[in-house]
RNA sequence: GCGGGAGUUGCCAAGCCUGGUCAAAGGCGCAGGGCUUAGGACCCUGUCUCUUAGGGGUUCGUGGGUUCAAAUCCCACUUCCCGCACCA
């Protein structure tokens, strides 16, 4: 063991003990009488979870005994009207801390590991208590002994309350009693059921509804327990105790359940019993587990409100990635309660005030991060373990001040803790969803409890796991491929790519070869391609270079304000994927029109693109960066930013329309499936230019409705006349409609864009290396206009009408 | 039970936070074409449906609602997944 890290772990422990906030107390776990050790998941054969639930006892005096009877509806109580007892069994009399009890031999089993001392004194057959008569506590009415074979010795004390108003088994057993058994006949027939619990479904005998409902035979129907669980969910959430319940009447049962509890335990009426609910459960070694009571353990008290609060303070300040996960940590900050941090078996760091138990390693692995800073001048050889003392912990942990250091020179004492003040406090801890109830909880917690406010945690990033073709690695599902050989393979970058690519933060990580060779095959193409560049700009930036450029722009931001938030999948897909449909329509312009000018764009464009690209994949990044002609690493140049002045509205609307325009052309062709010989192209005349900016405003300022459009457009004299043409209006309303909000924007900040002239200039050449002919544009209003379908009237602005011959 | 997440077009999977560019990215599969002696790899095109003019219809688990407009916001329902303590 590395006695240095424990020297460290003691101080830890040690500090949150003085604090107060590490309690001794009793605590049940799953226990293997044989081994003498607790038991989970990994213990048991078939790796069953041992899971207990706390039942209630109720004792009933019986003479000069007490009968306890196991509940978990403490509040049924009132309602209570016979005991059951099964005559087969035979009961231990037995005597527990001073009272003397009737139970099962099972039960007084059970009892001996639930801290309790247990005596046998004697038996007594069920059978002989059969008529007998009991005093319930609290009431001291008395009700009689009755027999019944649902009752399991193993189960709870192995006599059973019964209440057959609330209570489907009691209900049928009693039913089942009064046919059977003609000896109890008069004791019997003064039995009715008491009812407590009023709900809005049921009458004064829900348990009879219920056994009706679901056709119950008997009570060794199968069917009762669904019978039992139904009514008692309905009873728990939605049922108001009766006035027969003294101080309770009036309250939803689940919030005074935990009332009762201790009204009944406060008194010594009742008390507790720990039970598994999925026995039996069996050790490795074999042997059947039960529950025990540790009694001397030890616990962080995370249930300590002051101590929440902090966590709380610290919680609401601290950068939580992604937000959603926010919420989870404030709900298990308020969940906590006491948490082991010992236990007796395993390996780990002595508990320093009890050599008995090892400090947990969840517990003792939270604020590790501090360590990290001495470990160095440890590693180096400058501390030894033994001179790791309390003193030297305070002072450059919290600047208690070194003069009583013993041991360590004060120079390297004051390095250590300026070390530990430069980088402290946690600026970001990241991890998995799986450590959100535990570690990443349990470090906010036990930072706020040792370390000044200053030196609180910032910020926490959640993330996935990362999962391979689907499945969650594991060594024996043999789908994991270790790292250095996946490296070997492919290459660190295309594997940190297809993490990323894969899955957002919190999301799992699908990690799959196929996506890893689609990511390596990207990469070289963008090398070779980034390797022919020269940064030589064109004389003249044509539309398409500044409509690029302001692209560029909408890219640099979209990735830097993912990467703000984390969205590290969202950022790369932006620079490798989304920014590449741009390039291709770039491209397609630039060649359509035989230009050899643009290699210098490219180099512009794709410097900034592999400066974004460089965190994610590194050392290609650096190698592009080199072959574009760099001579520094791009590793050490600054981010790119936005350049406002970069960014040309009027080219983003160009580009926009020649693209809807090659759309519908492509459209008609298809649709036609005719072969175009010739294209003409009519631009909107002015006037419905001026209409369209009317109309525009509007839809900007909310009004959608066509008639009050309308009515406004006709109200001004220059676009009175719209009102020949109501299918326009109607048109263009909803041509805005379907623009994006940002289209709908700029339009609308630009009011002189020359339709004619963009088509003429740019789409020409566009169409012929697209369609293969050649194109011809007017104005709807031009005189010598070639119209031979009278296409040109339907011409909107932005929607030119088109005849394909 | 408590808490969290998810259900998208043949499949996987984006989009949802910030409603309109969404018949909906990308990948796989499938179909056609190119390259190749052939196969693989690679490249191009197509891939809800109807339509001989840029249009219409139906779709994002189900049912309602809000809105001029809903995969996206709200409500209810439903199905599936994950976590719940002494274990890292």
């Amino acid at each position: 063991m590395e006695t240095r890290y424990q020297k460290f772990i003691e101080w830890q422990i040690n500090t949150l003990k003085e604090k107060n906030l590490i309690i001794q107390g009793s605590h049940p776990v799953g226990w293997c009488p044989k081994d003498q050790n607790p038991v989970s998941q990994h213990d048991t054969l078939g790796d069953v979870e041992p899971d207990f639930t706390e039942y209630i006892l109720i004792k009933f005096q019986f003479e000069d005994f007490i009968i306890p009877t196991a509940t978990l509806r403490p509040e049924t109580l009132f309602g209570v009207t016979n005991l059951w007892v099964n005559p087969g069994t035979v009961y231990k009399k037995i005597k527990v801390n001073g009272e003397k009890w009737i139970v099962s031999a099972e039960c007084a089993k059970k009892l001996e590991f639930l801290d309790k001392k247990i005596e046998e004194i004697g038996e007594i057959a069920g059978s002989e208590l059969l008529g007998k008569e009991a005093k319930v506590p609290k009431t001291n009415r008395t009700i009689p002994i009755f027999p019944a074979t649902f009752v399991k010795s193993q189960t709870g004390t192995g006599i059973v309350m019964s209440v057959p108003a609330h209570a489907p088994f009691d209900y049928q057993a009693l039913k089942d009693l009064a046919h059977r058994t003609p000896y109890f006949a008069d004791k019997l027939r003064s039995i009715q059921p008491i009812s407590i619990i009023k709900t809005e479904e049921f009458g004064d005998v829900p348990a009879k509804e219920v056994c009706e409902k679901f056709k119950i035979r008997d009570q060794d129907d199968p069917k009762l327990e669904e019978a039992t669980k139904d009514l008692y969910s309905k009873e728990f959430y939605g049922g108001i105790l009766k006035e027969n319940t003294e101080q309770f009447a009036g309250k939803k049962i689940s919030d005074v359940k935990d009332d009762i509890k201790n009204w009944l335990i406060g008194a010594r009426d009742g008390d507790v019993l720990l039970e598994l609910n999925n026995a039996p459960v069996r050790c490795r070694c074999g042997a059947e587990c039960v529950v025990k009571i540790l009694t001397n353990q030890w616990f962080l008290n995370y249930g300590d409100k002051a101590w929440k609060e902090k966590a709380t303070k610290c919680l609401d300040r601290m950068n939580v990635l992604p937000q959603e996960i926010r919420s989870e940590f404030n709900y298990v900050i308020g969940w906590l309660r006491e948490r082991a941090c010992a236990r007796q078996h395993g390996l780990g760091t002595k508990l320093p005030w009890d050599k008995e138990w090892i400090v947990e390693s969840l517990s003792d692995s939270v604020i590790y991060m501090a360590y990290y800073i001495i470990a160095k001048f440890v590693n180096a050889g400058k501390i030894s373990a033994e001179n790791l003392s309390k003193e030297f912990f305070d002072d450059v942990f919290l600047g208690k001040g070194g003069s009583k250091v013993v041991g360590i020179p004060k120079n390297i004492v004051d390095e250590i803790r300026s070390e530990f003040s430069y980088f402290y406090p946690v600026d970001s801890r990241h991890s998995g969803r799986d450590l959100v109830p535990n570690h990443l909880t349990f470090f906010v917690l036990n930072h706020v409890a040792i370390f000044p406010e200053e030196n609180w945690p910032r910020e926490i990033v959640v993330n996935g796991s990362v999962l391979m073709d689907g499945k969650k690695m594991s060594k024996s599902m043999g789908n994991i491929i270790p790292l250095r050989q996946a490296i070997r393979n492919y290459g660190a970058d295309p594997i940190r790519l297809a993490i990323i690519i894969s899955a957002e933060l919190l999301q799992d990580a699908d990690f799959n070869l196929e996506s890893v060779n689609g990511i390596k095959n990207k990469l070289v193409s963008l090398l070779e391609e980034c390797s022919k560049l020269k940064p030589v700009k064109p004389a003249k930036l044509q539309a398409e270079d500044r409509w690029i450029e302001s692209k560029l722009q909408s890219a640099i931001s979209n990735v830097s304000a993912s990467i703000e938030k984390m969205r590290l999948r969202e950022a790369l897909h932006e620079i490798l994927f989304s920014f590449e449909s741009d390039l291709q329509w770039y491209l397609k312009r630039a060649r359509a029109k035989k230009r050899d000018d643009y290699s210098g764009v490219l180099h512009e464009i794709n410097t900034a693109r592999i400066a974004m690209l460089s965190p994610f994949a590194p050392h290609i990044a650096e190698e592009v960066w080199e072959k574009l002609g760099n001579s520094d690493l791009v590793s050490q140049t600054s981010w790119p930013s936005v350049s406002a002045d970069a960014i040309d509205p009027n080219a983003i609307q160009s580009e926009e329309l020649l693209k809807s325009i090659t759309d519908d052309i492509s459209n008609i062709l298809k649709v036609t499936k005719i072969t175009p010989k010739k294209i003409t192209i009519y631009t909107a005349d002015a006037f419905k230019v001026k209409a369209y900016h009317a109309i525009l405003e509007k839809v900007m300022a909310g009004e959608t409705n066509m008639g009050t459009i309308m009515k406004d457009l006709i109200a001004n004299s220059e676009t009175a006349d719209i009102k020949k043409n109501p299918e326009f209006v109607q048109k263009t309303i909803k041509d805005i409609l379907s623009e994006p909000a940002e289209i709908r924007k700029t339009r609308l900040e630009t009011k002189k864009f020359d339709e004619k002239l963009l088509i003429a200039n740019e789409l020409i050449s566009l169409a012929r290396t697209d369609f293969g002919v050649d194109v011809q544009v007017f104005s709807e209003m031009d005189s010598g206009i070639y119209d031979p379908k009278g296409k040109a009237k339907t011409a909107r602005p932005f929607k030119p009408a088109i005849l394909i011959e």
